[in-house]
DNA sequence: GGCGCTGATGTTATAACGTATCAAACATCT
DNA sequence: AGATGTTTGATACGTTATAACATCAGCGCC
């Protein structure tokens, strides 16, 4: 059975900087304070409150501040851009590079990642009937996530 | 074989003010004038796109303006949002209402509508394993069309 | 023929999301 | 030390979208 993502916070960060490193790139102090926001949050954060939580222990930093941090972790596989939403959330498991489908909860904000390759295929082969080629990418599925739908979903973020 | 969409725009644009009129709603000038230019653009349009075509006769035109009228024609089925690119098209078949797939090219932004209900059910299947209900959505997928893939896939909008 | 209801529009302002630009700091290599 | 490349700081701006409130047009009604 796959591992249960039981991981501390700490453990995630050094294996993203691990991640990182192997990749010649560098898990800086501003990349990790996003990344650890993303992975403590309990669903997909907006860029603008990732500022505003850094804003805390650091006045001076402004939106390019962020916004380099979040594209730096979205093309190492750190985290995801949720387009439907403008709002980024930390991969569950940048180890292994996928594309998926994210189930996003319309109502607390959690996701869940997914893959399904019969899906990928399918979907690959309906665009091909119209010469039409898919670039890898995300699925993004919005609907209710089992907590919410048992009515205990209070809203969370 | 199915009908080839060869309707010409006014065409269009009465079936559309028909299919409002059979909802109890009504397409007004404003409606109809941004309908129109969904219809005439060759792929999406962003909503300062409209705005500023409906400025060239009415001036006074503001967001607000355009926004009011895309979220009607959004509510009524005539046009689709696309979330990921914070654009707008029309609908190709507005009279079957339905969520589907849209195929966005990435280079000329034409967008391909389309429907599988094996890959609906497919989707709805996974999400179900993790007890997510999946709510009526578009499904946007970026890629290049047939056109572009071709080399002669000149940017147009 | 005026009254009140409802839906649509006008108008101003502002919120929310994202990027360009250029300069300064820092690291790394030789 | 000096050259080079990457990261960060800081200001300003561009883009996307909505809040709030006033006004207007149509329509049923008495």
């Amino acid at each position: 059975m796959p591992h249960a993502h039981t991981h501390s916070l700490e453990d995630n960060l050094s294996a993203a900087a691990q991640w990182c490193a192997k990749r010649g790139e560098k898990l800086t102090e501003q990349r990790r304070e996003v990344l650890a926001l993303l992975l403590s949050a309990p669903g997909s954060v907006k860029a603008y409150d990732l500022l505003a939580a850094i804003q805390k222990q650091k006045p001076t930093a402004a939106p390019p501040t962020v916004y380099r941090a979040l594209d730096f972790l979205v093309a190492a596989g750190l985290a995801h851009k949720l387009e439907s939403k403008n709002a980024f959330v930390a991969c569950c498991d940048f180890e292994h590079p996928h594309h998926g489908v994210m189930l996003i909860c319309n109502q607390c904000h959690t996701v869940k990642e997914l893959t399904d390759p019969v899906l990928e295929a399918r979907l690959a082969e309906d665009a091909k009937a119209w010469g039409f080629s898919v670039a890898p990418q995300d699925i993004e599925v919005k609907g209710l996530c089992a907590n919410c739908r048992h009515g205990d979903g209070e809203a969370q973020a």
